[in-house]
DNA sequence: ATAGAATATCAATGGTGATTGATATAGTTA
DNA sequence: TAACTATATCAATCACCATTGATATTCTAT
């Protein structure tokens, strides 16, 4: 059989990405978050009181799908805006 | 603001599904298994053998995607015989 | 400079889930 | 029936990770 999963490595290494990927997104929580970006870029204040979650779970969420490219970040005086990536997020669901 | 995903509980629902979905497809080894599985339908026998895994884990995983709907069974003898359940992948797909 | 607001980091905890080894069950063959 | 094969279950372990409380950092305004 040839089954390109198990012999090919650039598809092995492609099934790693999607697995890393899918960790990454497979909480309520920051499924949540990603909602509320789709809608539009927001500032963790806004997304964590919207959510009712607390302020630095948000901020935590916020870092693990930035250090994944998923979501980018500026400043704003106090505050950051977080949008989402959308280029990132498209390549990912696209090797799904 | 009227963030669906937040306000509709329709929408809630279907996210908190999606999030079960990307729990049981996030490992390696699972999305391994459907890469075989979408070649051709395969007993749990060839599965670990040409995955490398332990008879047992590879039993449990199957299990576990079956539970969920995202495969079927058939017996053949003292095989058993899985199968990707495509229209219940599509669905989570298009959810996602 | 000091107080306050927004965000990030740190340590600890609790729960979940993949993996493993041993064993049980079901079906086949001699 | 007995031996064998394929699969499933059970108990235990290990690692990972979301969550929490406390605290640090960064920026603004007075």
């Amino acid at each position: 059989m040839k089954a390109k999963c198990c012999i090919n490595k650039k598809y092995n290494a492609e099934l790693l990405q999607v697995a890393e990927f899918l960790k990454v997104i497979n909480d309520k929580n920051r499924l949540k978050i990603f909602c509320l970006l789709k809608e539009k870029e927001m500032c963790v204040c806004d997304i964590w009181q919207y959510l009712d979650l607390a302020q630095n779970l948000v901020s935590h969420h916020l870092k693990v799908l930035k250090d994944f490219g998923l979501v980018s970040s500026k400043k704003q005086g106090l505050k950051v805006i977080y949008s989402i990536n959308t280029k990132a997020v498209k390549k990912y669901i696209k090797l799904l």
